[in-house]
DNA sequence: ATTAGCACTATCAGCTGATGAGTGCTAATA
DNA sequence: TATTAGCACTCATCAGCTGATAGTGCTAAT
C-alpha cells in the first residue's frame, strides 16, 4: 500500500526543473517536428544547464516514460505519455486573436444558410482549413432532435413522401411505399393530427409512443389513428444514420505536419468507413468542453498516431453533434484547442439562433 | 492544296508493320507502366524482327509525333497522340464478362435507394472501386427536370418550406422567408394550382411561363394568382448549381497506376472546385455514347497528363447527367471504355424505371 | 550535483564505379 | 533496297564508401 502512494508519488513528483526541461523537449518538437537533442535544448532553454546535464535529466525522462528515441544517436521526442501531460499540467489555452474570432464567425454566418446541412458543411471546411488538419464534424441526432413538422404528400398510389423539419431547420425526406392508395384529404388529417399530437417532442420519445400505442390500441378500431400510427411509425425511421462531413483529408497527404506518419492511407481508409468514424466521433459522453485522444488514447487503431481534439455543440437544449480535428500529436495545442473550442461554441450560437427563429 | 493532301496522306498512311509496332508499344506500356525498349519488344511482338529493325521503326514513330523519350537511354513511351490513334482505330471495346456485368447491375439495385442521390452515389463509388481511378459524376440538372410535385408547408410567420419533387425522384428543399403571413389552407390552394397548371413540364419551361405572367398579369388582380406566381418564381429558384460527387480521390495518392503523374496534388486541388470540374464533365454536347479527352485534350491543365472518360446517362426522354472516370493516360482502354459505357447505360436505365413507377 | 571530455553510433549527403537497358549510326548482308 | 549485326555511347540506378554532423552514455574531475 505504502509502495503504490510512494509510486504515485515518485510519478507526481517531477520536480520544477524536469518539467521545464520536458516542457522545453515538447515544445521544441512541435514547432520543429525534429526530435530535440541536449545541445539545442540547452541553448534554448536558458536555464544555465549544460548539455551534459540536459542529457542526465533527458535520461530520467525517458524511464519515466515520456521521452523516447527514433534510433540511438537521434535526439528525442515525446511519448503520448508526455502530450497528455502537457495538455493537462501546462497548456492555457490562448485566447484567440480578434481577427480569428471574427474570421470564424463571419464564416458560420455566411448567407443563404438556411438548411442546417450548408451550415455544418462549411464550418467543417473552415476548421480543416485553420488548422491544416482533417476536420469530422457529425450532424444533429435526428433521434434527439425535435419535431417542429410532418407532412406526407401522396406521389402516387403507391408512394407518398414524408417530410420532416426538426426545430433546428434539418429536413428530412423519405419515400415510402403503401399497399393502400391514401387520398392527400386524408394523408393532411393524418398529418395534422400527428402534428398536434407531437409537437415539440423530440424523435426518439415520439418513435417510443407511437410503439407503445401500437399495442395498447391494437383492438381499438379507428382508420384515422390506425393509419396515423402506421404511417408515424415508417415517417419516423427516417435517417437513422446521422450523416457525417469529413473536411481536407488532402492535408492528411499534402500538409507538412503530417509527414511523419506511418501510415496516412491507413487513415484514409478508415474514413471510408463512416459509421465507426462516427462512433468515435460521437462515443464519448461528457457534459461539456474540449475532449482531447493522445495517440494511443485513440480506440482506432489507425488513429494512434494522432491526436483528436472535439468538441460538442448544442442548441439552447440539447447536445446535438461533434466537431473535432484530427492531426499529429505534436500538434500546436495551444492554438488548436481555442479554435476548436470556439468554432463549436459558435457553431452551437449560430444553430441556437436559427432554431429559436421559429414561433 | 495538293501538299496538304499529301501530308495528309503521309499521316494517314502508317503501314500495317508500323502501326502493330506502334500498337505494340502502346500495349506494352499500358500493361507494364515501363517505357518499352526495342529489344522486349522484338520478343513480344514475334513478328520475326530484330531489334534494330524495331529501332528504326520506333524512330520514325518519333518523328510521326507517336513516340517520345523520358531520356536518351530509356525506352519510349506513347504520346497523347498515340493513344488518340488507339482509340480511335485500333480500339474495339471489350465485352464485359458477365460476372462484371452482375455485379453492376446489382450494386445499382441495392435496397433503399428510393433516393435519385443515393443511386448517384453508390454508383460513382462503384466505378472508382472497378477502374481503380477517380470517378465523378454530375446529379440531374434540376434545370431540365420534370415536375412531378410541388408542395408549400407553412413553418411560422416569416418562414415557409417549400418541397419539390421531380419525376426522377430528386426532391428538393427550400425555406423560403415571407414577409406576408399565409395560412397553409391558402398554400395548399396555391400548391395544387401550380400542380395542375405545371404538372409535367420541365423546370425551365416553368419558370419561363412565371416570368411570362409577371409581366402578362400584372394588371389583372387576384390574390391566388398572384401569390402562386411570387411563391412560384421563389421555389423554381431552388437549387441552381447541379451537384458534383467524386469518390476514389484516394486512388490518386495510393494506385500504383497513377504513380508516374507528375501533379497528383494540382488534381486533388482541382476537386475542390466543384463548379470547374462540373463544366468540363457537362461541357461537351454529344448526343450518344462516350467521350474520351487524353492528355492536352482535356481544357483543364491539371488533367492534361490524364484521360477522362465520360458517358452521359439519361431517362427515356433526356439526357440527364455525366458520369466518367479520371485516370492515367496508359489506362487500359479496352476494359475502362466498356466498364464506363456499361455502367452509364445501367444507370440509365434504372432512373428511368424509378421515374416511371409514378402514375 | 554538475560538468567536461571522450568514445561510440546512426543518419545523411555526396561521390564512386559497375551494371544494364536502351539508343543511333554504320557497314555488311540477303 | 530493306534488314540486321555490331559497336560506341548515354543515362539511370544501385551498392558501397566517405566524411560530416548531431546525437548519446559513461566516467572522471570539479
Amino acid at each position: 500500500m505504502s509502495k503504490t502512494v510512494q509510486r504515485l508519488e515518485a510519478k507526481e513528483s517531477i520536480d520544477e526543473r524536469t518539467q521545464r526541461v520536458l516542457r522545453g523537449i515538447i515544445e521544441g518538437y512541435i514547432t520543429s517536428n525534429e526530435p530535440v537533442g541536449s545541445r539545442s535544448l540547452s541553448k534554448s532553454l536558458e536555464m544555465g544547464l549544460s548539455p551534459a546535464t540536459i542529457r542526465n535529466i533527458m535520461s530520467d525522462l525517458s524511464d519515466m516514460g515520456f521521452l523516447m528515441q527514433l534510433h540511438t544517436s537521434a535526439g528525442r521526442i515525446p511519448t503520448d505519455k508526455a502530450y497528455r501531460f502537457y495538455v493537462d499540467q501546462v497548456v492555457v489555452a490562448n485566447q484567440l486573436t480578434r481577427k480569428l474570432q471574427k474570421r470564424i464567425q463571419e464564416a458560420t454566418q455566411e448567407g443563404g444558410m438556411n438548411q442546417v446541412e450548408d451550415l455544418l458543411i462549411s464550418t467543417t471546411r473552415l476548421l480543416a482549413g485553420l488548422t491544416q488538419f482533417v476536420c469530422l464534424t457529425s450532424s444533429p441526432r435526428v433521434e434527439t432532435s425535435i419535431l417542429r413538422r410532418i407532412e406526407f404528400i401522396r406521389l402516387s398510389s403507391q408512394q407518398i413522401l414524408v417530410v420532416l423539419v426538426t426545430r433546428n431547420g434539418q429536413v428530412r425526406n423519405k419515400i415510402i411505399a403503401t399497399t393502400e392508395d391514401l387520398s392527400q384529404d386524408f394523408l393532411n388529417t393524418v398529418s395534422s393530427f400527428l402534428n398536434d399530437q407531437f409537437h415539440n417532442r423530440n424523435l426518439h420519445e415520439i418513435r417510443q409512443q407511437i410503439l407503445e400505442s401500437m399495442v395498447e390500441d391494437k383492438e381499438r378500431y379507428d382508420r384515422l389513428l390506425a393509419q396515423a400510427v402506421r404511417l408515424g411509425k415508417k415517417a419516423f425511421e427516417v435517417a437513422d444514420a446521422p450523416e457525417l462531413y469529413i473536411e481536407g483529408q488532402h492535408n492528411l497527404i499534402f500538409s507538412e505536419r503530417f509527414r511523419n506518419l506511418n501510415s496516412s492511407r491507413g487513415l484514409m481508409d478508415a474514413f471510408e468507413h463512416k459509421s465507426m468514424i462516427m462512433n468515435l466521433l460521437d462515443s464519448t459522453v461528457k457534459a461539456d468542453g474540449i475532449q482531447i485522444f493522445i495517440g494511443i488514447e485513440n480506440e482506432l487503431e489507425s488513429l494512434q498516431d494522432c491526436t483528436m481534439v472535439k468538441a460538442q455543440y448544442s442548441d439552447q437544449n440539447n447536445v446535438l453533434g461533434t466537431i473535432g480535428v484530427i492531426g499529429p500529436t505534436n500538434m500546436d495545442y495551444q492554438t488548436v484547442i481555442p479554435v476548436v473550442d470556439f468554432t463549436a461554441r459558435i457553431l452551437s450560437q449560430t444553430i441556437t439562433q436559427q432554431s429559436s427563429s421559429c414561433d
